[in-house]
DNA sequence: CATATTTTTGCAACCGGTTGCAAAAAATTT
DNA sequence: AAATTTTTTGCAACCGGTTGCAAAAATATG
C-alpha cells in the first residue's frame, strides 16, 4: 500500500542507505542526492516508518501516559497540557486508563510491549508502588503528582502537599476562625494524608484552635455533599479545608441546603483551583496548585531522562498560593 | 536488554519460529513443544515485541483517538469511556490533541508513520474534511459526535443534531413560552449548524412563539456568560436553547448576576447532560446525550472496520432525552 | 510392518527500516 | 598532475519478529 524505502531508492536509482540517509537529520548526504531522493519521495508519497525505524534506533517517542484520574475535571486540564507538550517536543502519548486496575503488572507489560521510551504516571492516589515497577525494568518514569519523599526511589514532580495543608492552616487561623476541619479526599490516598498531616502540624502551634477531621469516599461531588450532609447532623465547624475543589463544591451545595450561607455561617476553602472554581457562581477561594509548570516540569524531565536513563532520582516540588475569591469571610 | 524471541529459543534449544508460534495463537505448536517454550520465556521475562511483530502482521493495535475538545469537562468523560472501551478490546489509543491545529495533514502523516489500525474522530466542531483526510489514505475511520449526512462519506457515530434542535424547542413550546431564543456554540460547528436548523424548523410550525438567536464564541463557561451579559442589554426572551451544559451555566451566571431568577424569570435548556448539570446547586434542565452508547458503538464500529477496511460507510445515531431538572417553568 | 496421511518443526526469506565499514568520488594539498 | 585527505555512497548485516514451504516426526491406515 503505502510506499517503502526500498520503493523511493528504486525509483531514484539509489541505494536504501542513502534514501534512509535523506530522512535521518545528521547523516552525510551530497545536496545532489538528497534533492534527487526527495524528488522520489515526494511523487510517492513516501514518509518513514517509525516503528520498523524504532526497531534499529531503539526509540519509538511513545510515551505511556497512565492515569486512574478520569472523573476529576481538573484532569481533563492535565491531559490537555500533557498532550500538547509532548507534542510539542516530538513525543506521542500512549494512553493508559488505571481505573479499577490495581496491579501494575499488566499495564508495564503492556507498555514495555510497545517499546515505550518513558511512562509518566499522572496520579495522586496511586501507590508510589505503581511507577516503581516501571522503574524495576528498566522504563525512565516519572510520577507527576506523587508522593514527595526526601529519599525518593523515583522522579516525582509535584507540590509539598504537607506545606499545602500548613498553608490551609495559616490562612483560616489568620481569618479567625477558631474551630476549623478538615475534609479530605480517600484517606487512602498519600495527598490526603500529606496535607492532613501538614495542616494538624500548623494547628497545633495554636492551641485555642479546634480542629476535627474526616474523609469523603472519593474526590467527587456527590462524596462532598453526602459528607457533610452526614456531618451536619452534628454541631458544624466554622471552616472547612477540603481535599479538593469538586469535594467543596458538594459540600457548598450541601450546606446551602442546609439553609447557611457561605461564607457568613460557614467558611470553606479548595484545593487545586480547578477552571470550574473560578465560575462567578461557585467563587470558591482554593489553594493553587502550578498545574502548567508542574506539567512542563514532568515532561522536560522525561525528555532529560531518555538521554540519560539512570540519572539521579529527585523530586521537583512547586509553590501552592491561595486564590482569594468568595467562601471565607474577609481577613479580620 | 529486554529478552528478545531468539534468546529464548537459545534457551529452550528450539528454533525461533517454535517459540514466535507458542505466542501467536492458532500457530501449530505441540504441547511438548508449547510448555518448553514457556518455560524459557517465563525465565527470562520474555514477552513479544508488538511493534517488531506489527511489522509483519501488519496489525499495531494502535488507534489515534484524535479531538480538539481539552476544554470541555464532558469530554474528560469521553476519553474515559473511549480508553476504557479499546482497553477492553485489547486496543491502544494513541492520543492526539488538535487544539488550535487546522491543517490535518500534519496529524494524518504522523499516524501513518506510528501505523495506526484506525482512527477515531472525537469531535463536533471539526470540519468533516478532517476525517476524510485519514480515509483517503486508506486509514479507517470513525467520526464520532460527527455530522449526519444522508450519503455519508465517513463513518459516523453520534446524534441527529437537527432532531434534538426540534426536541428543544417542542419542549418550551409545551411549557407555554412564547418567546424563545436559541444562544449557539460556534457558529462554524456543524453541530450547532443543525440544532439551530432543528430548532427554527419545529418553531416554525408555532407562528405565535417568537424566536432570536445568537451564537458564542465557543463552548465555554465564559463565553455563556458574556453573551448573555450583551444581550442583556436588550430585552430578553422567556427561555435559551443553549448549545451546551456548560455554556448554559455561564448563562445561568450572568442571569443570576442581573437579579433574574431561573425558572421564575427566564427559562433555560441545556445540551449534553454532563455530570456538572445534576450537581443540586445547578440542576440544569438538558438534553441528554447518550454518550455512552454512542462511544461503545464506536468502538464496535472500529473494530469491526478493522476486518472490513472498505466497509460502506454507515451513520448512526441515537436519540436523545430531555433531562428535567429546575431550569424550566412547569408545564402548563 | 510398510505405506499413506497428518501434524510439527526448522530453514530461510521477508517486514521496513538503520548503520559500520570499506570502496568510490570529490576536494585539498603539494 | 600526482598524492593526500575528506566526503559521499553502497554493501551487507542487523533490529525482533512472522510465515510459506518442505523436511521430519508422529499418527493413522491397509
Amino acid at each position: 500500500m503505502a510506499a517503502t524505502l526500498k520503493d523511493v531508492a528504486n525509483k531514484a536509482g539509489v541505494s536504501t542507505s542513502a534514501v534512509s540517509r535523506t530522512f535521518t537529520d545528521g547523516a552525510s548526504v551530497s545536496v545532489k542526492m538528497r534533492r534527487k531522493v526527495e524528488k522520489a519521495a515526494a511523487e510517492l508519497g513516501y514518509s518513514p516508518n517509525f516503528l520498523a525505524r524504532s526497531l534499529t534506533t531503539r526509540r519509538t517517542k511513545l510515551i505511556g501516559l497512565v492515569s486512574n484520574n478520569f472523573h476529576n475535571p481538573i484532569f481533563l486540564e492535565v491531559f490537555d497540557l500533557f498532550t500538547r507538550s509532548l507534542q510539542e517536543r516530538g513525543l506521542r502519548p500512549l494512553l493508559v486508563n488505571l481505573s479499577k486496575e490495581i496491579d501494575p503488572e499488566n499495564s508495564v507489560q503492556m507498555l514495555r510491549q510497545y517499546s515505550v521510551d518513558g511512562v509518566i504516571v499522572a496520579s495522586s492516589t496511586l501507590p508510589p508502588m505503581f511507577s516503581k515497577a516501571f522503574r524495576d525494568k528498566g522504563i525512565p518514569v516519572v510520577n507527576t503528582f506523587g508522593r514527595y519523599s526526601s529519599s525518593p526511589e523515583v522522579h516525582v514532580v509535584g507540590i509539598d502537599n504537607a506545606e499545602a495543608g500548613k498553608m490551609a492552616a495559616r490562612e483560616l487561623v489568620d481569618r479567625g476562625y477558631t474551630n476549623v476541619a478538615f475534609l479530605g479526599g480517600p484517606e487512602a490516598a498519600t495527598s490526603t494524608q500529606d496535607r492532613f498531616k501538614g495542616f494538624m502540624a500548623e494547628l497545633s502551634k495554636h492551641p485555642h484552635v479546634t480542629v476535627s477531621h474526616s474523609f469523603a469516599e472519593d474526590y467527587s461531588f456527590q462524596a462532598g455533599r453526602a459528607e457533610m450532609q452526614r456531618l451536619a447532623q452534628s454541631p458544624l465547624a466554622q471552616a472547612y479545608f477540603c481535599g479538593d475543589d469538586v469535594l467543596s463544591i458538594g459540600v457548598m451545595s450541601a450546606v446551602k441546603d442546609i439553609g447557611l450561607n457561605v461564607p457568613q455561617d460557614l467558611g470553606l476553602i479548595g484545593f487545586n483551583d480547578m477552571e470550574i472554581a473560578s465560575w462567578e457562581n461557585i467563587a470558591l477561594t482554593t489553594i493553587h496548585q502550578p498545574i502548567k509548570q508542574i506539567i512542563t516540569s514532568s515532561v522536560e524531565l522525561m525528555v532529560a531522562m531518555l538521554d540519560e536513563p539512570d540519572r539521579y532520582p529527585e523530586a521537583r516540588l512547586f509553590p501552592c498560593r491561595i486564590i482569594e475569591r468568595d467562601t471565607l469571610r474577609p481577613r479580620s
